[in-house]
RNA sequence: GUGACUGUAGCUCAGUUGGUUAGAGCACCAGAUUGUGGAUCUGGGGGUCGCGGGUUCAAGUCCCGUCAGUCACCCCA
């Protein structure tokens, strides 16, 4: 009699992690935090499951056909969200009184995409976001942008881009062009410049959004313009004279890359890149996408925007508000290419062997002595040979190895071996942490 | 959601016009080495050829479906 096996499975966009993907993982989340309260934002939790009428109809048409919808248990209608951006809408609105305004808020989590999967696109995948709510200031954006950067240099990251934009600029220009009313269909195909060239978006505009040849070729000459971002912003402000709209937005940019720069910001990890526009329908100012240089096929790994209203549909309160997101996943599929996720699979860089079995109470103590002087430490489970627990070692990527047998424990003293240096020392316990402290310092 | 390509051991792959018991390297386990890892040698375990159906005397190989991965579109982290 064989029970018959299930096929151990995930579903497709989903995944699991081994230790150690999963300890990069868990890095930069650590990273994220730390960033992220280094500028006050304080951290807060939602549920996965909302109501589907709190998720519907507020990213656009397209992430309501995302959406995992499905009806509980007890009838109601859910679903699973699909961004960290509508649920802390729901919480702002819903907790508006206690939390005030402004408000900056952290949200380390998951989110459920119904869409085809390809490398760095999964159906389940964390997003870091970050958002200052209750203030239209610029400074807002401005320290969104300082966030995005110094999140991504704390990561690791020396080659990455950040591409800025404003939607009041590209509104002005749609408005001076008599194309306010398919803004929408003249961003989508603008947000392809960089893939499909000037020629396809043209193509698109005429074809699908109906301009005319020569609106086309504006809208091109527009998102086209090139140089410093001082000298666009200078040809923008020419082209958009008598718009208020452009004007603003124009204004605003010139400031944030003044501001940016005086505050220490590598000139050239920042781009005004007037092409951008952003699929979601909330963006309404500054839009921001991250690309990194060596994998621009994986997409933009951190973006955002401003909205002027984030709650509106929850609350008569006008809550405008700026922030941004890094696609965590995403992120880690471009490391792994880059080889960047370190091979060790132990969190912890000292093993106790256990060498004699009537010793365990010794090699118990040692482990707990370690961790109390702050060293990450396990105790080998077995009294299997010295040989066998030193290849478990290294094979786990243990920086250290504490042995002891009776010889040791008659004088008193510790054997520590480094697995990388292949050398061996042995110092007595009042040492014993000291030691160990100097040679992980020493060769890390 | 649409289209294309791919799917053989944990991983990377081989497998001749369909033709017996499906192979290699690496990895894994054991031993050489019952007080010391990475090297070497010896031996060993592991595959319903993603899954289901069809064609055929015969299918890893051909056809259909399905699942999964990758790529493009769409969109996006």
């Amino acid at each position: 009699m064989t029970k018959p096996l299930i096929t151990p499975a995930t579903l497709k966009g989903f995944r699991d992690y081994l230790p150690a993907p999963a300890m990069a993982r868990e890095a930069i989340m650590e990273v994220a935090r730390r960033v992220y309260r280094s500028y006050g934002f304080s951290p807060i939790d939602t549920p996965a499951l909302e109501y589907t009428e709190v998720l519907l109809g507020k990213g656009g048409e397209e992430s309501d056909k995302q959406l995992f919808r499905f009806t509980d248990n007890g009838g109601r209608d859910v679903a699973l969200r699909f961004d960290l951006t509508v649920p802390f809408a729901r919480f702002a609105a819903q907790h508006l009184n206690e939390i005030g305004v402004p408000f900056k808020r952290y949200h380390l989590a998951p989110v459920w995409r119904g869409e085809n999967t390809q490398r760095g696109r999964y159906r389940e995948f964390v997003q870091c976001d970050f958002d200052t709510i209750g203030t239209d200031s610029n400074a807002a954006d401005i320290e969104t942008l300082l966030v995005i950067h110094d999140l991504l240099s704390a990561i690791g990251f020396e080659r990455f881009q950040i591409r800025v934009n404003n939607r009041l600029v590209l509104n002005g220009l749609l408005e001076k062009l008599g194309l306010a009313d398919r803004s929408a269909g003249v961003l989508r195909a603008l947000d392809k410049l960089h893939k499909i060239g000037r020629d396809g978006v043209l193509a698109e505009l005429c074809e699908r959004v109906q301009t005319t040849g020569e609106q086309a070729d504006q809208v091109l000459d527009f998102a086209q313009l090139s140089g410093s971002p001082v000298e666009i912003l200078n040809r923008l402000e020419e082209m958009l004279t008598g718009n208020a709209t452009g004007e603003l937005g124009v204004a605003r940019l010139r400031e944030l890359f003044q501001v940016a720069t005086h505050a220490g910001i590598p000139p050239q990890r920042v781009e005004l890149d007037v092409s951008i526009a952003r699929g979601l329908d909330y963006y309404t100012g500054t839009i921001y996408e991250t690309f990194l240089i060596d994998d621009p096929k994986i997409g933009s790994i951190c973006s955002g925007g401003r909205y002027d209203n984030l709650a509106g549909l929850f609350t008569s309160q006008k809550l405008p508000g700026v922030g941004a997101s890094l696609g965590l996943d995403r992120l880690l599929a471009a490391m792994e290419t880059f080889g960047m996720i370190a091979q060790a699979s132990t969190p912890a860089p000292v093993l106790v062997t256990q060498f004699d079995a009537t010793r365990v109470d010794e090699y118990t103590r040692i482990g707990r002595l370690l961790r109390q002087a702050g060293l990450n430490t396990e105790v080998f489970p077995d009294a299997r040979g010295v040989g066998k627990q030193l290849k478990y070692a290294d094979k786990k990527g243990f920086r250290l190895a504490v042995i002891a047998g009776s010889d040791e424990f008659a004088a008193g003293v510790w054997q520590v071996k480094d697995l990388r240096a292949g050398s061996q020392s042995q110092v007595p316990e009042s040492q014993l942490i000291d030691h160990i402290r100097t040679l992980l310092q020493s060769s890390s």
